[in-house]
DNA sequence: ATATTTTTTTAGATAAATCTAAAAAAATAA
DNA sequence: TTATTTTTTTAGATTTATCTAAAAAAATAT
């Protein structure tokens, strides 16, 4: 149906469109795609003759309703392997992106159905994130940047909004997983870094780290 | 590493290879792979530049150790992709073919021996076909086309020589799958069709059948 | 309001994989 | 052995996705 460049555009449209409620600029998206102005402009008159971005010269893109649709399908296939490589196959959460690149690119709808039934119809990514459903909504959850919590207040971690290998290493090597309560026990004013408590253990992160970092408050 | 076109070519040389001793001529790719002679000369010196097969004009081709090793991985591969399909996700064994043409192209070592371990290593694909190991070499099976057993012959079918999903909903209609015991009765001389005992109903195939069925004879 | 800077687009080039049509080589037949 | 047919290669074109460099438009600053 569409090539394989086709989608990675769509998808990274749709990722800075929640960001800006105005259409995406060429540069954005050349930026987000690590390539050129020319060659987005390029790719944006071919997506637009086939109805799936509005593009107007100059004024950047959005998604049509069917690129929208598209884009999520991507997503939402992205996903569900990252979750079949995790759980079934027994990688860590920082080695799947990669290969979830180059999967989100087979092309079968019932290969994408059967497995989501195998996964039993996974709500999250390993990472957290959201997996679109079948028709393209998102079940979206409501969480908090640990950084932005007040001292005394708690949460269970429900995601990572940086998903480098750098980070979730670090995230391993210090216990912090997907699932585990934490306490936000001081916050020192001079770097903004942050006490928590993690289990029956304490531990001090930086604000980078608490900043990527997301909880579900209760 | 390589590009899908490239890993196509090697595959189809691979195949070729098995029946012609000789190297393998480049009208004999273009119709294995629906393509023009003239693409496959272009494709054959690039595979020669890198190495993975060795080709003098106007005498066809042969693979090179090294091209061997490359195909062996990509049917590795692609077997090991069709047994993940078939026995996880429940897909029927005509279905697959096309699905595993698009894993096959998929580039992570990890993945492959994730998968190996995660299907309990199998050593044959739902076809019957061998799966090569991680080195390259193809454990074959001795199996015998039912066409040319005897009458009072009987073996256990472990294999189907044509994959095409009209063959496989034929054997599935009639009961005849990989495991089952098959007898042969009768054999009509005028067209070589068969009668055959399976399990403990009679049935009579046509030639055409038997010779697109493999068993192992005991 | 004009000049400068930034962004975006266009024009033209390149690489990969394919094609058609013509030429060259090899195989086959007379 | 020469002629004919078949196979294979070459030459040149096309499509897709990319790039660089230059031009045009928009945004920003003076």
């Amino acid at each position: 149906m569409f090539s394989d460049s086709e989608e990675n555009y769509l998808k990274a449209i749709f990722h800075l469109e929640r960001f800006s409620k105005e259409g995406v600029s060429t540069n954005a998206i050349a930026e987000e795609m690590q390539t050129k102005a020319s060659s987005v402009t390029d790719m944006l008159k071919k997506l637009s003759d086939k109805k799936l971005v509005n593009y107007v010269k100059y004024q950047g893109v959005t998604l049509t309703n069917n690129g929208k649709k598209t884009a999520a399908g991507i997503i939402r296939k992205h996903r569900l392997w990252e979750v079949f490589l995790v759980e079934k196959l027994d990688f860590s959460w920082d080695e799947v992106h990669e290969i979830a690149e180059q999967l989100e690119h087979i092309a079968s709808d019932k290969l994408v159905e059967k497995l989501d039934k195998h996964l039993k119809h996974p709500k999250f990514d390993p990472h957290g994130d959201p997996i679109p459903s079948k028709d393209g909504t998102f079940p979206e959850r409501d969480k908090v940047l640990l950084s932005e919590l007040q001292v005394g207040d708690s949460g269970v971690c429900v995601g990572v909004k940086d998903t480098s290998s750098s980070f979730l290493k670090f995230l391993d090597k210090n216990g912090i997983a997907l699932g585990k309560e934490i306490k936000v026990l001081e916050r020192e004013d001079f770097d903004d870094s942050l006490q928590i408590k993690l289990g029956d253990q304490t531990l001090t992160i930086s604000h980078l780290i608490a900043s990527n970092l997301y909880l579900k408050t209760n």
